[in-house]
DNA sequence: GAAAGTTGACATTATCCAATGTTAACTTTT
DNA sequence: AAAAGTTAACATTGGATAATGTCAACTTTC
């Protein structure tokens, strides 16, 4: 039986140990809203497999693709999340993101809406990056 | 009878001129794909006041957003240009641009479906970024 | 025919920024 | 109690890159 690759197992010095990165950088990364980290009670980082590759994903597109941290955020912003988890009329007219375009939905903080109960971080919307190809696949999906 | 701010009338030093910056600057964003200019036979380019603007667009987007020019390609490749133009199901697997997420479609050549005729600088998909809101704007029309 | 346009190549410059280091004050884990 | 985690602020560094400049060979406009 394996190890699921969805749990959050690594420290954040053990994940900087396997990426080969500081542990500055996975801070900076979460900062900038590139990914979440899951959070012990006591607030401690923990990263999953999962999450691993999706730095990794990070790190080759800012270094082999040549898109900066402000590029990725604005294409991660653009993820029409209102038709992946296909929230209501009335829960966009609540959402602060619906009518933003510079940060993914994941770094604002939803109140009254559908995403309140929800966690980003097991999200469709959040995890349509994880896999390395382009969110436009997931346009692709969405329109027609 | 105002002039058409769409006609092309102002030539590369004065285009340059009016917006402060050098010629170079703008061939090189030409060069990578982020604007169209008309050309006459001769192949000299011209500008429209739209075209000007366009451009004080994206120096908005590299000065004040601090967006690089790999991003904003990126961005722009994210336009799903065949729910824009309604293409069919045949021209999409004609199109190069279908399946690639690296460059906007009006970078790459046409000759096998609907956009062959079409001039690029006039099309829907490439003026989305004309007007400096957001495409997520346009993604909002296009999902319900 | 002079001025301004074209492409392409190569160089430079000034700024920016991703990544890391350091320190401080504190909390949690082991 | 030591080791490792947390946030926050500030500094440094090395490399990238947006923007210009220049030169060459040529064409078009005026």
């Amino acid at each position: 039986m394996n190890q699921d690759t969805n749990t959050a197992i690594y420290t954040i010095s053990v994940a900087a140990d396997i990426l080969g990165i500081s542990i500055h950088t996975l801070r900076m990364y979460e900062r900038e809203g590139l990914i979440l980290s899951y959070r012990k009670k006591s607030n401690q980082r923990l990263y999953s497999q999962k999450d691993l590759e999706r730095i990794v994903c990070i790190q080759k597109t800012i270094n082999e693709d040549k898109i900066n941290i402000e590029g990725i955020r604005r294409v991660l912003a653009l993820l029409p999340c209102w038709a992946i988890i296909k929230c209501s009329k009335k829960d966009r007219e609540n959402c602060e993101f619906y009518s933003s375009h510079t940060k993914p939905c994941w770094m604002i903080n939803h109140t009254n809406n559908i995403c309140k109960d929800r966690n980003c971080r097991d999200c469709d919307v959040y995890q349509s990056f994880g896999s390395c190809d382009s969110i436009k696949n997931k346009l692709k999906d969405l329109l027609t």
